[in-house]
RNA sequence: GCGGAUGUGGCGGAAUGGUAGACGCUACAGACUUAAAAUCUGUUGUCCGUAAGGGCGUGCGGGUUCGAGUCCCGCCAUCCGCACCA
């Protein structure tokens, strides 16, 4: 085959891309009076080099963006860059670069490498968190939020590298030692911004129910996540009146069964005990040590220290308590202090059975409702209350009320809903994030900088040449005098999680004004996102986040949408074989040759181990570069691959032989458009596959069904292939490529071109799509399958509509049928029209 | 431990309770070619059979139904999330 026949992509996806960019094709106008559809993809974070996912996550989304554009839509699809964070700081320790510079690079690079996969995106959205015009913004909603009341400060644990001298988050923490420096972690207090996402736990929950667009295992996760539970808050108190211990339980009707109480290492009782107790001083040290990962709390023993004091039994003051401090009790959820009842849960039970404490069974689920407790497995099951004196025979929930309506009457308690949910933190010790735009002053405290002070914006002079925040060593910087009182005052060094940022950078993609963050009209418009797509590993913190800031903007007035994201999917990973040699090095597949079932290297070859398919990674070396992919086969072809096959929620498995198969597909179809002949005569087999087509490959796209609309296209090339000529032929290879053209555009837009004469010329991305003829979605002639007894035996082809009567002595007439009934008694005959007969002996 | 998802050929996967395996990949055979690539035509769940045809097949065991990959009950396996949450 000559050259000319050939799509040639190193030609053509350039050419194409630039002219999409002349014309302003994919930028949103928001004075459109057409429908609108807002498509957002994750942002990435500028690491350097767009990833395999990030192709897979972007096509997806620009396919849905180019088909409802052809749909009559006005779309807007932006792309902008998550752009603070760690990497940037790293880099500048490690190549002596500055972390603005490095990022700022690292953007360029990544936006020509998605330019050169043809995404439909509205460039002139583009924009950056690092770049003041962003994150001034975003100072100055903070100020918003702090003015209303949701935003605080208060003292709060970190984990601190002290040879860094720096926060760690807690994955940065791997067997109690930082990760950079391998020093073990100090638990720090430190003063610290918090956002009152609590405030909204309710909302944030309840508002999970309107998302029905959204994937329930993520809806789960969120409820979860904020961790709803309802029960009682009460007192026990000292003997003696003087004050006591307030504990939460979601198990008031177990009181009865209480035999102690435990209260938290840094409860503030077990605190000041510990002041004149050094035994006591030494186990809160040995708790605070315990590690937080999953296999530590799994394994850890629950251990107790008895204090010595007792407190009243809010329901029996003459029963007096043990209250021991427990390593299992947290201080930062409910009041940091349980009452333990052992017989009804398996840690109280744990613990109850190590110090000898009482175990008194309270509830009963049988004939067993003797007081006495055995065995090492708590009974946490439904049953009646027992041995609980007023309360006996009571089911579970009623002796909750009773308990709670007791509580509040007689004054030692109430009804209390409590979540899991924490507040915000929102303080990094760090300089690559958004200054928090807070004075402090030795006389008014913290003073929120003026607005006509904004942005605050990072200074550029500074370096990493020693480990802490290069803001807090700045000789200048945070040197200011406080806008109140005007006395010599300093600014706060913290910058924000990274999290903020993306919290509202969709709002910003839709309205970017110069002096306010956001125009609330304009944003209106177009909120909240139609369909989001991005990683699940985002499920919860971004979109929690996301969901909450939107919620505070619409509390405090400035913007009237409640949930930023109307529909959300979750993409799965792309992922790929791994190789390791004898030694278990890790090897990539360019490094490795197959013969049969035996790898080999092919340097030396010695053998090589093919071992699990997992996520593309650097570390494993089983990655595949978009650059060289694209280099090698065009944007389309990879393009076609990111959706074929696999369904777009489960992992892809990048093959060579995949790639192969799309880029065959791409000549293919690139053949069939010159296939056009002129000839005249319908076909109306081809046109009903056509409209078949066409129907379903516009519902797939609007599913997210990628793999499913990408095999309709493929029948329906077969289906053009083994047509003779006729009009209806030509018409059909005109409606693959409209079909195709947001899966594969820079070669719908060459063919198109290329089929202008007849077609009027324009561009494919402007084209609509082909409209669906209703009467040819339904066949004329059906496939009836004949049963017996509930097994196939013969097929008959007939007339739609054939009336029961007639299918019937049909499939009786079948020899394959006559056999399979044997002269058998007929019982009765079950008739589907147009689709089956099922004759029962 | 708690919660959730998934399980279909050699592989990725299709299938409103109604013909299981669409479509793609792989493999094999053939055509074209001096040859290769590309392309085209077949075959490709499994077992029995020369064939016609038939048996068995959607992780395992039950159930509902004229009919179950699909619905119900109970297991098993894998993956994911959360995790001392009172």
């Amino acid at each position: 085959m000559s050259n000319e026949e050939r799509f040639n992509p190193h030609v053509a996806d350039a050419r194409w891309q630039s002219i999409w960019e002349e014309r302003s094709s994919f930028v949103a106008d928001e004075n459109s009076t057409k429908p609108r559809a807002y498509v957002l993809e994750m942002f990435p974070y500028p690491s350097g080099r767009i990833h395999i996912g990030h192709v897979r996550n972007y096509t997806m989304g620009d396919v849905l963006a180019r088909y409802k554009r052809m749909t009559g839509h006005e779309v807007l699809h932006p792309m902008g860059w998550d752009a603070f964070g760690m990497p940037a700081e790293n880099a500048a320790m490690e190549k002596n670069v500055h972390p603005g510079g490095w990022t700022r690079d690292n953007i360029a690079n990544m936006k020509a490498q998605l330019k050169r996969l043809g995404f439909a995106i509205d460039w002139t959205r583009e924009l950056a968190t690092c770049e003041p015009e962003y994150y001034g913004h975003e100072q100055a909603l903070f100020l918003k939020l702090y003015a209303a009341g949701l935003v605080y400060r208060k003292e709060s644990a970190v984990n601190w590298d002290p040879v860094d001298m720096t926060v760690l988050a807690n994955e940065q923490v791997i067997d109690g030692k930082g990760w950079r420096s391998g020093a073990p972690v100090e638990r720090r207090k430190l003063s610290q911004w918090f956002l009152k996402i609590t405030d909204f736990a309710d909302e944030l929950l309840t508002g999970l129910g309107s998302l029905d667009q959204w994937p329930d295992k993520v809806r789960l996760m969120q409820e979860n996540w904020i961790g709803k539970s309802q029960g009682l808050k009460c007192t026990f108190g000292f003997p003696g009146g003087n004050g006591g211990i307030d504990v939460f339980t979601t198990r008031p009707d177990t009181m009865f069964g209480a035999s102690f109480v435990a209260i938290a290492a840094d409860h503030p009782v077990a605190q000041k005990l510990a002041a004149h107790a050094p035994d006591l001083q030494a186990f809160i040290e040995e708790c605070r040590k315990g590690g937080t990962t999953a296999a530590d709390i799994e394994t850890a023993e629950k251990r107790g220290f008895d204090t010595g004091l007792t407190v009243e039994h809010p329901l029996d003051a003459s029963w007096h308590l043990p209250v021991y401090v427990a390593n299992f009790v947290l201080m930062d959820y409910g009041t940091g202090a349980v009452f333990g009842c052992p017989a009804h849960d398996q840690r109280d039970l744990d613990f109850a059975r190590k110090y000898a404490l009482p175990v008194t069974r309270v509830v009963a689920d049988s004939d067993l409702t003797d007081s006495a407790f055995a065995g090492d497995v708590a009974f946490t099951g439904p049953g009646t209350i027992v041995n609980s004196h007023w309360m006996n025979g009571m089911t579970i929930d009623q002796a909750k009320a009773d308990v709670i309506a007791r509580a509040q009457a007689e004054g030692w308690g109430s009804g209390k809903t409590q979540y899991r949910l924490r507040d915000w933190g929102v303080s990094r010790q760090r300089y690559w994030g958004t200054p928090i735009p807070i004075i402090h002053c030795q006389t008014c405290g913290a003073v929120p900088v003026p607005d006509d002070q904004l942005p605050v914006i990072l200074p550029e002079d500074v370096n990493f040449d020693i480990p802490g925040n290069p803001l807090d060593r700045h000789p200048s910087w945070s040197k200011v005098d406080c806008p109140s009182c005007g006395q010599p005052a300093c600014r706060e060094t913290d910058t924000l999680d990274t999290f903020v940022d993306s919290s509202w950078y969709f709002i910003r993609f839709a309205s970017q004004p110069h002096d306010k963050p956001f125009d609330r009209t304009l944003a209106e418009k177009w909120l909240p996102v139609d369909q989001y797509i991005g990683g699940v590993e985002h499920a919860i913190l971004h979109l929690l986040y996301a969901r909450f800031w939107t919620r505070a903007l619409s509390h405090i007035g400035l913007i009237d949408v409640k949930e930023p994201f109307a529909s959300l999917f979750t993409q799965g990973m792309v992922t790929h074989q791994t190789y390791q040699d004898a030694k278990g090095s890790w090897l990539s597949p360019d490094q490795v040759r197959r013969e049969g079932d035996i790898w080999t290297i092919i340097d030396s070859g010695e053998p090589a181990v093919a071992g699990r398919i997992e996520k593309m990674s650097k570390s494993k070396k089983n990655v595949v570069d978009p650059d060289d992919i694209v280099d090698q086969y065009g944007a389309d072809a990879v393009r076609w691959f990111m959706l074929s096959d696999s369904p777009p929620e489960r992992d892809l498995e990048w093959s060579e032989a995949g790639i192969e198969g799309c880029w065959r597909f791409v000549q293919r179809l690139w053949r069939l458009t010159s296939q056009v002949s002129g000839a005249d005569g319908a076909d109306k087999a081809l046109d009903r596959k056509t409209h078949q087509v066409i129907a379903r490959v516009g519902a797939d796209i609007e599913a997210l069904a990628f793999n499913k609309a990408v095999a309709k296209i493929y029948d329906l090339a077969n289906a053009i292939e083994k047509a003779a000529p006729s009009a209806s032929r030509d018409s059909a290879i005109h409606t693959i490529l409209l079909l195709s053209s947001p899966m594969v555009p820079h070669l719908a837009e060459e063919a198109w071109t290329k089929l202008g004469a007849e077609l009027g010329g324009g561009l494919i991305a402007d084209a609509a799509w082909p409209a669906v003829d209703p009467a040819l979605l339904e066949e004329d002639e059906v496939t009836i399958a004949i049963q017996v007894r509930g097994k196939l035996r013969d097929t008959l082809t007939v007339a739609k509509g054939l009336p029961q009567a007639d299918l019937e002595a049909l499939a009786l007439a079948s020899q394959k049928v006559q056999h399979a009934i044997d002269g058998g008694e007929i019982k009765k005959i079950i008739v589907v029209p147009d689709r089956l007969v099922n004759i029962v002996l």
